[in-house]
DNA sequence: TCCTTATGTGTACACGTTTACACAACATGA
DNA sequence: TCATGTTGTGTAAACGTGTACACATAAGGA
């Protein structure tokens, strides 16, 4: 029984004007008469005709539509900020498409893909794809960056983010309580940000003449985490394992304690990244580098609503992060 | 120097062709000489033409764009299956369009402007909208629904989840363990899925001559588990929680042990329901109503499949939840 | 009275594709 | 030889809007 929808001629028909007037009883500035305008909308609300996006976007030269590159939407380090992004862009009528590359075979042809349908805006939080492909693909759309690093590319607007200082205090407070062996636990090896993440610990411990004994790899999931801890106590003694994030952290927390059968922080202290909303929970009480996500979401969206006004100038939000301190460190 | 995206009218020009042709080399079985249409794929990779999907949808009827109505996004017991979802979808060259619909002010006005949009398909797995909001709003795609009772409007597809057994089960082993005050913790008042969970759990205790001792309802969050879960412990001596979700699972485990101080399950027993991946980590190692995830989207997409092949007949398909034993009950 | 200005509406085209139709060139079979 | 079919391409219309332009009417000022 799926009646196909009203076009903007069919009820121009019914209502008895032209199909301009229709459009312009749905633009708020348009010049129309007052009556007319009430007339339309009542034939619209009865006939159920809505304007269509896509004929709308033909013609308009925009989309409303927002690419949001991700890794993954599971993964709770990234959801809180995806939904404060979402909640953000719906607020402004805009509608965001999602692209999950984390373990995507193929991005950059995801990417294309997204590109064909004229999106508005692009905002990259995953790390795996590079500058270079997003404005590659997107060479219409400005993206925004999630950056980690001083970009080189002056096209492309970018939040930065500074964890250094709230490394640092952590590494005082470690190297205060006695510890000394640091270890480094990464989400993953390829990603710049995970590599300028490990350096803000990293030149935090030289300053204090010390370095990280070991590192290790995994894939910024509990697992991973639970698994990699194992070897870091066993055969490099750490008593200091610093985390690529949260999920991460809480996993080598449980294999610390449940599988070495050591205590933390005592024999050995764990610290997150992210800062994200199970950190706090009772059970896991993390002490982590973590980000302000509110403050983070208003700087994206406060670029896109530049963009999206017109203002082409790109420009370079930083925040700074701070430290949450738990019971694990 | 964001230069402009060529059309298909000026690659056209440039290979000395007609629009037509430079449409049909991109469409696999069109009749186009195989000379003709190398010459074109190479001029369209030298100049970065790629055909716009706004003008294609409009002339196709077919947007290609999916419209996934969830109730947040970061909320872990949703998001595996969003993550699921999305990559069968970004699989078969379909574009997700995430709504929030669960704290959005309204709903129904955003439904509406994903509808504008043209959407091929409509995934709902918010309890927040109602069956018949949907069907009005997308009146010429049919939605799929997760549905977990049975629907009495034939004009759409649904999935319908039964965990009547897997409760049966649980409410068997706890009350064999001698636990004889059952509460439920439910996650929103509102929601008939909610509804029917509780009912599941309801009914296994009455095939035993037993009840429900109390209620109490939360917001699907750790903090509203951790909370509610006091006066059920204190006021009611509750000796097992069947809680709505996972999430507030954790939650009402952590109050039960640190607020209270009393042992889980030995005390008091706490239940999930979800399945996901949190509550096999070794610190939370839940006892849980599961469902499985990679099976319910299965059927999503075998739904969708079919519609996108134009088969408009409507179907439901039905999947039996399981029980995952932890050390919590 | 006429000129000017504001207001409301219709006409026609543009946005960038896809595709039905027509047609030319060429091959095939009798 | 001609009728028939196949192949490759161009022409033109359609998809559903928004909007520049033209125009008719009404209002206001001299």
């Amino acid at each position: 029984m799926s009646r196909k929808r009203i076009t903007s001629k069919e009820l121009a028909e019914l209502v008895g004007v032209s199909s301009a007037t229709i459009s312009r009883a749905f633009s708020p500035d348009a010049r129309i008469g007052e009556e007319t305008r009430s007339r339309i909308l009542a034939a619209a609300r009865k006939y159920g005709y809505q304007p269509n996006a896509i004929a709308r976007s033909l013609n308009n030269q925009r989309s409303r539509l927002v690419a949001v590159v991700v890794n993954a939407i599971g993964n709770p380090c990234e959801a809180e900020e995806q939904q404060l992004l979402v909640h953000a862009l719906q607020a402004r009528q805009l509608l965001p498409i999602i692209l999950c590359c984390g373990d995507h075979s193929d991005r950059l042809q995801l990417m294309r893909l997204a590109a064909t349908y004229q999106v508005d805006h692009v905002v990259i939080f995953s790390d795996m794809v590079s500058l270079r492909d997003a404005v590659d693909i997107f060479p219409t759309t400005k993206p925004i960056i999630v950056s980690f690093e001083p970009l080189d590319n002056e096209d492309v607007s970018a939040i930065r983010i500074d964890g250094s200082a709230a490394a640092d205090e952590i590494v005082d407070r470690l190297a205060t309580n006695g510890k000394s062996r640091f270890t480094y636990l990464s989400g993953t090896s390829s990603s710049w940000i995970d590599k300028l993440r490990r350096k803000w610990f990293a030149d935090a411990l030289a300053r204090r003449g010390l370095a990280f004994v070991a590192d290790a790899t995994g894939t910024y999931s509990y697992d991973s985490g639970f698994k990699e801890a194992v070897p870091l106590v066993h055969r490099f003694k750490t008593d200091a394992i610093i985390c690529g994030n949260d999920v991460m952290a809480i996993g080598a927390r449980d294999a610390v304690k449940r599988v070495l059968g050591k205590s933390v922080p005592e024999d050995v202290a764990v610290v997150g990244q992210d800062g994200i909303a199970m950190a706090a929970w009772d059970c896991n009480d993390l002490t982590t580098l973590s980000l302000d996500h509110v403050a983070f979401i208003n700087a994206v969206v406060e670029l896109i609503e530049r963009h999206q006004a017109g203002d082409d100038k790109p420009d370079t939000i930083t925040l700074t992060c701070s430290t949450r301190w738990g019971a694990t460190a």
